[in-house]
RNA sequence: GGGCAAGUGGCGAAGUGGUAACGCAGCGGACUGCAAAUCCGCGAUGCACCGGUUCAAAUCCGGUCUUGCCCUCCA
């Protein structure tokens, strides 16, 4: 099947196609590291992520590269600030991103470039800018003459006529024409600085990720990805920088960007304030709960931030979630039972869930169609749920061997958007003296069900728990067995009563 | 002021010419202890409004209203 994916420098939707067979080299646009990353920055990660891990389910051997912005005026203000090196500042953060990233379940990046490590490079693409006669030096600053390069534009698919009447350009005199932008900054007193030929400065922001593509994907590589917010100035700049320079087009094939995380309406930003950190969120919120929410909507569209939605999405994950626990439990580690004679139920459910998959692909095919492509999984898990629930149903070798195919198929697309459950919780230390708790409390309704003797150990201490309960249902004081459940739920152990017993499991 | 999106059931959200996916909430049912959890089923005669094109429009065209984004550091 072709893929198509919409491009912001065409502004229509076309087929991918790879510039080197089978594969895929992408650069997505990375944080700039003075802050904890919140969750818009998420949302751009979690998105390219599941692009990439689609197109490696896919087939394609994809090259990912992502770089971080560790010099930059917020870099050095907030610096300043707290009174230590920007460069380490930078570094502290990049630390923090990773933090973040990998609970995101974001698969690292190959290449991490970093602005600060490829001055050099950058400084001779400035030269050779400057020697074509596209850049002008003014006190030390070096700017892009954006006249000079006939295709200016044609990302954000304004004219330069268009982007004056905004009148919202700063006046700099320095300019020769309000619409320059700046390739090397002179220093200032106390700011990180290089040497060049033009006297000690640093980079213009646009001039990294130029440079730093270009290095390790190459000219015409397949997709620069970011936010929209990205496609002006910063990739309209990248692109005219990058194409002046090597004097061809395109710098980069397909160009994808993804819709902003809004607050009431509102969009998400640093400046605005109305963000929200993704290490707060992850206190209260699973990984997959967030990846989840980010995912339910179209990556082009804006999605809008709250409490609610992301309870929704709670219990929206958790019912994809409970079906593969259900898988689990069924195949119960089998690995390939032997095959046997399939019945007709079977046989239809296999090519039901073949469908589903073939859904999943169609949307995900087409413009990493995400929301669509959770639908298709809902539509798997029914018919899962449908196939293993009914009373009725028994579990031969040949529907085990069916189940822990689909147990397969079904976990590999719930990994292509990240969205497998993390390990197991375990019942931590934390837990013995709570559960000790509900047991004293419950010493005198309980009577001789509950021995004097309490185990020192959480896991036995909730086993006997669970026994208790069983013996109280068994002599049917429904009174005593509710009252253990509603105990241990406020610690955040949920029972599930099913025929083979009580299980449980974590919030 | 200029440029660009969007407006779909109570809420969220797919769908860009062929008769409205999916999730949450709600309702009904199964299971059960008239429990929790879970599972299954049901829901818009209509897609902001008006007009037009077409055998056929949420989907195309024109107009109106509303909202958001970009034009400034920002994913």
């Amino acid at each position: 099947m072709a893929m198509k994916v919409y491009n912001t420098l065409s502004k229509q939707k076309e087929e991918l196609i790879p510039g080197a067979p089978q594969q895929m080299k992408i650069y997505v646009c990375g944080p700039t590291t003075y802050n904890y990353i919140h969750l818009g920055n998420a949302r751009a990660l979690v998105i390219f992520d599941t692009i990439r891990r689609y197109l490696e389910y896919k087939g394609y051997r994809v090259t990912y590269v992502q770089n971080f912005t560790d010099i930059d005026d917020k870099i050095i203000k907030r610096a300043q600030e707290e009174g230590i090196d920007p460069l380490q500042l930078a570094e502290k953060y990049i630390g923090e991103y990773f933090r973040d990233a990998d609970a995101l379940r974001v698969k690292r990046a190959d290449i991490y470039p970093r602005a600060s490590r490829h001055i050099p490079d950058m400084v001779e693409m400035v030269k050779v800018l400057y020697d074509k006669g596209i850049a002008y030096q003014e006190d030390g600053d070096v700017y892009f003459s954006v006249r000079k390069f006939k295709d200016y534009g044609k990302l954000s698919g304004r004219t330069l006529e268009e982007m004056l009447a905004g009148a919202r350009v700063d006046i700099d005199d320095r300019k020769r024409d309000p619409l320059d932008f700046v390739l090397w900054k002179a220093a200032k007193p106390g700011e990180p600085s290089w040497e060049s030929p033009w006297g000690e400065g640093r980079p213009g922001w646009h001039l990294e990720c130029s440079v730093m593509s270009l290095k390790y994907l190459g000219f015409g590589f397949d997709i620069h990805g970011g936010g929209s917010d990205l496609i002006f100035p910063h990739h309209e700049n990248e692109i005219a920088q990058s194409e002046a320079y090597t004097g061809c087009a395109p710098f980069a094939r397909y160009w994808i960007h993804n819709g902003f995380v809004t607050v009431d309406q509102e969009k998400m930003s640093k400046s605005l304030g109305n963000f929200f950190i993704v290490r707060d969120l992850l206190h209260d919120w699973p990984p997959e709960v967030l990846r989840f929410f980010l995912l339910s909507t179209h990556y082009s569209s804006p999605l809008d931030y709250g409490p609610k939605s992301l309870q929704s999405a709670r219990k929206s994950y958790n019912r994809l979630a409970h079906t593969l626990e259900s898988l689990d439990s069924i195949t119960d580690g089998e690995q390939e039972a032997v095959m046997g004679r399939l019945s007709k139920s079977a046989e239809s459910f296999r090519d039901r869930i073949a469908l589903c998959t073939a859904e999943f692909e169609e949307a995900m095919d087409d413009n990493f169609n995400t929301a669509l492509g959770l639908a298709a999984l809902y539509n798997m898990g029914r018919e899962i749920n449908g196939f293993i629930n009914p009373k009725e149903f028994v579990p031969t070798p040949a529907a085990i061997h069916v189940l822990v195919q689909v147990r397969r198929r079904y976990q590999n697309l719930l990994g292509i958007l990240g969205l497998l459950p993390g390990e197991k919780r375990r019942l931590g230390a934390e837990y013995l003296e709570r559960l000790r708790m509900i047991a004293l409390s419950l010493k005198d309704e309980a009577g001789e069900l509950m021995p004097s003797q309490l185990p020192a150990e959480p896991q036995e201490m909730l086993d006997l728990l669970i026994a208790v309960r069983r013996q109280a249902r068994e002599r049917k004081d429904f009174q005593l067995s509710d009252r253990l459940r509603e105990a241990l739920r406020e610690e955040g152990i949920i029972l599930d009563d099913t025929p083979r017993g009580a299980r449980w499991r974590l919030v």
